[in-house]
Order: structure tokens, then C-alpha cells, then sequence
DNA sequence: AATTTTGATTGATAAATGTCAATAGGTAAA
DNA sequence: TTTACCTATTGACATTTATCAATCAAAATT
């Protein structure tokens, strides 16, 4: 490979799926308009309703995507190195629907998206890349959708834990990623529920102590949260 | 325009956003393969898991999604003409996450997923209009969980109305366009609820008989209901 | 080490929502 | 028309979830 390209200076964000595939002199037009930026914790990066000027690619840290409305705020997704966000904004123009704040020191790639949208329009690579990336949201947010309508609380628990357990490599003892208020939150329910509902789940093979979650009997909570890859395979 | 070209038999098809902007040549090979089918009321088109094998269109009658766990049922969302529906199951090449079913005798437009995914890789204006829908899916789907999440039954109910009274024109007088059962369960709640939400909206300027609703207060309801544009306003 | 702050938990209670059963009302079929 | 069926509504009650206050534990700060 060229040392001289720019992808030599964004190996990480090159071999991301939204942009493996475009041409090198549209990867390099990217990139040449990017800023990198260290972030300190708890910093607000968007807001909601703001204009998106730029997408943002988180390359270390991690990035809390919240919503609000009459006071009240909710936990709307948890980004993860290496990911972008509010891809949807960026192509339509669009105002922000979610603010973003920073939960550790983070890294982060901002892409000016009127650029996105003009390259864009001449790769097709990239296009497509696009789309996939989209569509894979648009999933994910259904499936959400799905386990908030037709879940309880302890139910949306225990498949939440099922799908950390598969995420940490499937044994039966591993640390929960997230702050539990914050995890209340993204399930939709208050802190004060979410001790109830790990207390509930005592009966159907798990143990919680801090972060500490072990899963005690594998097939009775399997049997009591019935996970669907239609909710809760984030792959397909 | 050349009344031979395949689009002067499907001028609806062509004027969606989603295909008036492909080539002609394109969008005539796409119709080839295009089958148009009659479907009467409360017929299963499509189920949660089945492979997709077409994108479907919506030219007359109404669809309604829905999704099922573990016994329990809740409709996702309402699909009226002209719109497609089920595009990011067909760009993935992924089972579908929701059912469909015909809730009156419906038109539909059934184009074999593959040659949407092949057209799409040569058509740069099809790809981007398939961004853009897209992206509009996902944002709508966004703007759905906040719904969820952030409000109270009553108050998704209040902000339905609105939603609807504008989609009518904006007069204070309507008719709910949808079975009051199959609202609850967009809604997310039940039947019964629906009916003390409705009765609970009556001091907040609401009068409901049957499927008509009248606007008593207006501010009133605004004033209950806080409607925010990115929840709400469906277009952005 | 002591203090302060923050998050987690618990208990008591309230509010929201769901379930069940009964009834009313409207529509469609016989 | 009559009957049958389906939907909507209502009341009583159960369950789920949220709220408030107090306490505890852990982490950060002084």
C-alpha cells in the first residue's frame, strides 16, 4: 500500500464497512476536510434539533445518543468504537434527532456532511456502503421498537443480558459495559426497576453484584426471556 | 413523453419519490419483472421471518405491519398509498421483521428484491433515492421510540390526534382513519386504555364519538400535547 | 483519613397500564 | 327482521411501573 495515501493516516476509519470499499481519491477528498478531536467525558457533542454539519465517527471512548421532551430524557443507543453516528441526519440535512455527549475521554472523527453528501453522489461504492449501513440501522431500531412494545421490563432485562453475554464470548460470568442508571434508561425503565428487575431475575439464573453479572442456570433464562433473532440478532 | 415506455403503464410507480429519478431504461427493467395483484382484506402478504424475496408498493387499499413475541401482537405501523414498504429487509437480503397483512381490498406493485438490488448497484440516482427513503424510514422510526419512550399513553394519544388533524387539512372536525383496536395497538396500549385516553382527553379540549373527533379547544390540546417537531413532524 | 459526591438499593406509596368480565352498540349475515 | 358477531366501552381489580424518601456503598476529593 502507498505510505504516501492519506488512508495510511485513517487505517481504522478506512477498514470500516461505510468506507472499505469507495475509491481511494474519494476516500482521500474525505479525509482531507476531517477533523480529529479528543474529547474530555461528559462532553455535549450535538444536540438535538441542531443542523448536522458534520458526521461523526467515534474511534475510541465512547458516545451516549440521548433524546428529550418535556423534561424528561431517555437513553436512545450506546455507540461503541469503532462506529459512526447520525449517519440519517448527515444524508438528509437534517435537523439531529438525538444529542450525543461523550461518557469517557473519546476520539472522534468529524466529516463535514456536505462533503459526505457530494462524494456521495459520484461513488457507487460508497453508495451502496451507505445504504447498508442505513438499512442496518433502520433494523436495529425496529427490532428496539419490537422489544419496548412487547416486552416487561425483566423480560427486556433478560434478553439485554443474554445479548451482552453473546457480545463478551458467551461465558457464563461477565461485567455489564454500562452504568445502571444508564442502562435503565436505554431499557426504558427508571433506575429504582432496574434493581427490581435484577432482583426478579434471581429466580431465573442470574446473579448481580456491582457490574458483576453471572449467569447461574443458562437454560432458565433462556427459557424465561425466549430471545428472537428477529429482536434481539443485531447481526441480521 | 414516449407512450410506448413501460412508465406510461405505471405513471404512480414512476412518480414516487423512490423511482422518478432512475433512468428510464432502468426503471423499465425493473417493471419487467414487476407483478400487480389484487389482494381482498385481512390477506397475510408477507411474515415476520420469511425471506425477502420482493419489495412490495402500495398503489390502493391500506397495510398494516406487525410484529409478534411470544404470543403477543403489536402493529408497527400503517402503510398507505402510494408507498413501499419492507426496503430495508429487500436491500439486505434479510428476513423480514414485521408482517403485513391487508386490511382492505389492496392494489400491490410486487418487485422481485434481486433486480432492485442490481439495479441499484448501476443506477446512481436510484441508489440515492433509495438513500433517501431509507434515511426517511429511519428517522420515522426514530421519532416512533421517542414517542414510546418519552410519553405517557394519554399524551401519545393527544399528539396522535394532532398528527392526524393536520394530516386531514387542520379542521377541528375528522374521522380517525383507523379501527380504534388497531390504534391502541400502534399506540402501544390497550383497547380498553385507548378508551380512558380518550375520555381523559375530554378536559383537554377533545370530543370523540365513533370515528369522529371534533377539536373542542385547540390550544387546549396543544397545550397538552406540547407536539414537538422532531417527534412529530413527520416530513423532517 | 476524612469528607463529599454520586450512584445503587430498598421500602412505602402512587400512578399508569393491563386484565377480566359484563354490557352496549353497531354491522353483517341468515 | 332477527340473529350472530365483532368492536367499543365500562367497572372492578391486578399488575406493572414510577415516584419519593431514606439509606447504603463506592468512588472521588480534600
Amino acid at each position: 500500500m502507498n505510505p504516501e495515501a492519506p488512508e495510511s493516516d485513517f487505517p481504522e476509519i478506512r477498514s470500516l464497512d461505510l468506507f472499505s470499499d469507495m475509491e481511494s481519491e474519494h476516500f482521500k477528498m474525505l479525509m482531507r476536510g476531517a477533523y480529529v478531536q479528543n474529547f474530555p467525558p461528559q462532553i455535549e457533542l450535538i444536540s438535538e434539533g441542531d443542523p448536522s454539519d458534520f458526521l461523526h465517527i467515534l474511534l475510541t471512548g465512547s458516545v451516549d445518543l440521548v433524546s428529550q421532551w418535556n423534561g424528561r430524557t431517555t437513553s436512545m443507543a450506546r455507540v461503541r468504537p469503532i462506529s459512526t453516528f447520525i449517519l440519517a441526519a448527515t444524508i438528509k440535512d437534517a435537523p439531529y434527532l438525538m444529542s450525543a455527549h461523550t461518557l469517557e475521554k473519546s476520539r472522534i472523527v468529524l466529516l463535514p456532511s456536505q462533503d459526505v453528501r457530494t462524494i456521495f453522489d459520484s461513488d457507487s461504492k460508497f453508495a451502496r456502503s451507505i445504504v447498508n449501513e442505513l438499512a442496518q440501522c433502520y433494523r436495529s431500531v425496529v427490532k428496539n421498537t419490537k422489544d419496548l412494545k412487547l416486552r416487561t421490563s425483566r423480560e427486556r432485562l433478560a434478553n439485554y443480558l443474554l445479548r451482552q453475554q453473546k457480545g463478551a464470548g458467551g461465558a457464563a460470568q461477565f461485567e455489564l459495559s454500562t452504568e445502571k442508571r444508564r442502562l435503565a434508561s436505554f431499557l426504558g425503565m427508571t433506575p429504582e426497576n432496574l434493581s427490581r428487575a435484577f432482583k426478579g431475575l434471581q429466580t431465573h439464573g442470574v446473579t448481580v453484584t456491582g457490574q458483576n453479572v453471572i449467569i447461574t442456570d443458562q437454560k432458565r433464562l433462556v427459557a424465561f426471556a425466549n430471545p428472537s433473532p428477529l429482536i434481539d440478532d443485531r447481526s441480521i
